[in-house]
DNA sequence: TAGAGCCTGGACAACGTTGTCAGATGCGGG
DNA sequence: CCCGCATCTGACAACGTTGTCCAGGCTCTA
């Protein structure tokens, strides 16, 4: 774990106590009190100040910085001087308390260092910043307890609306919150028992046709490397997988299928499982990104050439030799088709919760396209 | 551009007016005093409101909300329930104002969506969370008016730190947030005209050991391909190229470098050009990862072998053939020594500001082993 | 049984901003 | 010269929370 024994606390629940003597410290607000030539020592100026300093009043000083009307020319010189001398900025804080809004909405992910994420969050800022909104995120690292931890961070910071990619099956816990009119957008995944807004890739129908693509090329025995089945899109792919098969005629075999595999070792030892024994299967359909990039690793080691097929496009894929044929979803066009749903949320245009499913698509590469080796 | 004329103007400037009629609307607030069984209706619960439904005073239910001692098992529990049944969520901008402390803490770097961003993000992320703050984030797409609206709006949020990724050279636009106290580290690239933490990697040592082991491999014709020389890393790293071939006595070319240029067409041009013409280069030293990455697609298409070392690892470079050799550098690391810098420098540990150089890491796969095809 | 001391709970002000509203100022016309 | 009007300015309350401080009720002891 990281070190966080910092006297930086501050949400700290407890009464800070000197170490020594075990007298309560005296708090941060007690010693604000001296003033320095019309600032708070160590603080920030107020409008209070800038008003002082130009010699008007503090509604003045709150027209100008907001450039409201009513203002000579002359006033807001003057005020617009004292602002930069005393290096004004306004509080957000107080001003949220008196407007209802923040200008901010949150975005909870998974990860923010997993390359399909990157562009999905930019996709985001890049919503909210037209309109005029921040971003503030959070990585939920997949654990429904963090999710909700995050989740609520940010509604008490009373951010307008919230982008949430669920780790977790069950949101009931954000009832009050869209009640209180925080808009929500779900992302890549359904919420779960609650009636949100939805956008999502059309997992099932990719992995279909990716399978269907190498039932195609001839291949019979194919194996399916995904992530656990409680994850939607993953538990969405296998199906896909089965119905490519189903489709086909072709009963899968137990062995065949490898679930909640994710971490590099787990998916190597797998792919070497199914690449093995008396029939192994000859092509493999990676179930997400990492899992992919895994087996490209393991069938680069491999003598006998085996087709593969991932969901989701990664960088370089085309690189490699042979190319790596993926299903291929957008994830910025995720990204932005759920900040823009939250942003007509938040401006009354939509009302309904809607459920969006962006179609994939099937890049061939080389990997895809290899017969089988029987 | 995107779209953004929505209602939704949280930080609008202008009073609302009716298109049609002229007319001023009627501001929210205005509508708000209704109440609906003692909470605002639209709107979220207060503790006033919790204090009503459970019987006791206003300040017994921030005790309980803060886990504050002083509350009797009974008094809780009722609290307790009227705070369930409500959905009440504290509102932390109310907090912040009175506490002074938001506990969140900014994150403004180029490209959210770019691979090496990803990592170093997490990581300020993680850091932030063992203090218990959050982190807001924005790109400034390289662009230092970007920059500076960015973190003013930071600094408006009065968020307790900032970690910013410079894309401008001139940061005195911060002083006044220095004064007040905003702890501020500086991440990839030196601040500009200020003082302040600064965290680096070691761009000059990096490539000049870069291009020394493309000497060391018999290379003497050696191209250099980077960004704008105005961009820190940039300049470093191509003094670190000059440096080598000056150690090794081998005057550079004018036509072996390439700066400013970043678009892979570009890139894709200067590369092919370095190639051709009576005597070309030998090897490239690509100086940055998309630059990498698209020299990587020219020499495929290559016939005669050319030795390769990028500046910043990517991933699937070891499964390349042949591997990319690279000069890695640490995003993680870079991140997390910076937040920590932070967050030492808010509790007080910290004075002065330093400039801290990570090393990198020569990787070698092969691309940059490969003999001169002379 | 009275007084000291502790524990619990609540009234109140303050944080920095914005909306309301009324007061001040200046100007032109009667 | 004074009134009315428009324009500009500022006093004040409110937003929701937390820190301070005091009151009231309790227990314990003399």
């Amino acid at each position: 774990m990281l070190d966080a024994t910092s006297s930086y606390n501050p949400m700290d629940r407890r009464i800070p106590v000197d170490d020594r003597t075990g007298q309560r410290i005296v708090p941060e607000t007690a010693r604000r009190g001296d003033r320095v030539s019309g600032t708070r020592y160590g603080n920030r100026p107020t409008m209070k100040d800038v008003a002082a300093r130009a010699g008007v009043g503090l509604k003045t000083v709150s027209r100008v910085v907001n450039g409201e009307p009513g203002v000579t020319p002359d006033t807001e010189r003057r005020v617009q001087e004292a602002i930069e001398a005393l290096g004004f900025r306004r509080n957000d804080s107080a001003r949220v308390l008196r407007k209802g809004r923040t200008a901010s909405i949150g975005l909870v992910l998974e990860d923010l260092a997993d390359p399909f994420y990157g562009p999905l969050s930019r996709a985001v800022e890049e919503v909210a910043r037209a309109h005029g909104a921040l971003l503030i995120n959070g990585s939920s690292a997949e654990d429904p307890e963090r999710e909700q931890e995050l989740v609520l961070a940010l509604c008490a910071r009373r951010v307008d609306g919230l982008v949430v990619i669920p780790a977790g099956g069950d949101h009931r816990y954000l009832e009050p919150e869209l009640r209180a009119g925080v808009a929500t957008v779900f992302v890549d995944r359904p919420a779960g028992r609650i009636d949100a807004d939805v956008v999502l890739s059309d997992s099932f129908g990719g992995a279909r046709d990716g399978v269907a693509h190498l039932i195609a090329h001839g291949h019979r025995r194919i194996g399916f490397i995904g992530d656990m089945p409680r994850i939607h899109t993953a538990a969405e792919r296998l199906r896909g997988y089965r119905a490519a098969m189903e489709d086909a005629g072709i009963p899968v075999e137990r062995s065949w299928m490898s679930l909640g595999v994710t971490d590099p070792q787990r998916v190597r030892r797998a792919a070497e499982e199914m690449l093995s024994g008396p029939a192994p299967v000859t092509a493999i359909f990676a179930g997400n990104n990492r899992v992919t990039v895994t087996v490209v690793r393991v069938l680069a080691e491999h003598d006998r050439p085996v087709a593969l097929v991932g969901f989701d496009d990664f960088e370089l894929a085309d690189l490699l030799k042979p190319g790596v044929t993926v299903v291929a979803q957008d994830a910025a066009a995720l990204g932005r088709t759920a900040a823009e749903r939250l942003f007509r949320q938040l401006d009354g245009t939509l009302v309904t919760p809607e459920r969006i499913e962006l179609p994939t698509r099937l890049i061939t590469r080389g990997s895809g396209e290899l017969p089988p080796a029987d």
